[in-house]
DNA sequence: GCCAACGTTGGC
DNA sequence: GCCAACGTTGGC
């Protein structure tokens, strides 16, 4: 089992949203290192949904992968906000993964909380200087240490 | 709205 | 293959 970090600007697609419909594609990912990092999820893997783009950045829920990488086909729609004429049906270019709801967190983690935590603040992906990944993994450390925080008031 | 940091593109 | 220019991300 892997870990994982999602981005999503709630004002596009929230983690309420995701409670709410269950399941979603993780479509429009353009960026090959969160590509790559799609294609190395495998079922069951959970991740962090993480709030972007917002007053208070952080941590709003888990999900889970339920379908492993496969053609996005945004890609390929003509006219759409993500389309690629590079991509082709034999070169699809970008994948995408299918996420449901997996559960709640007791509470909203938030970026400067995680900040500030010096367990998470050197080694952690999204806390490095410059971080911009969209999608990215969690070592399972720290992936327990957001869940402690997570349960402390 | 600003801007630092980054990824991508394309000329050479 | 280098690297300047550009566009995007995303915190603040």
């Amino acid at each position: 089992m892997n870990y994982w970090l999602l981005k999503s600007e709630p004002d596009t697609f929230s983690f309420e949203r995701l409670k709410r419909e269950g399941r979603t594609e993780w479509s429009g990912v353009r960026n090959f290192q969160a590509r790559n990092n799609m294609q190395a999820m495998k079922a069951g893997d959970l991740g962090f949904f993480y709030h972007s783009s917002v007053p208070e950045p952080g941590i709003a829920g888990i999900l889970k992968v339920t379908r492993e990488a496969y053609p996005d086909f945004t890609a390929r729609e003509r006219g759409g906000e993500y389309y690629d004429p590079r991509a082709s049906e034999a070169n699809p270019i970008w994948q995408m993964v299918d996420v449901a709801y997996a559960r709640d967190l007791p509470r909203f983690v938030s970026l400067a909380e995680m900040r500030a935590n010096p367990a998470l603040a050197p080694t952690m992906v999204l806390l490095k200087r410059g971080s911009r990944l969209s999608v990215q993994p969690v070592h399972v450390r720290e992936w327990n240490i957001i869940l402690a925080m997570a349960d402390l008031p």
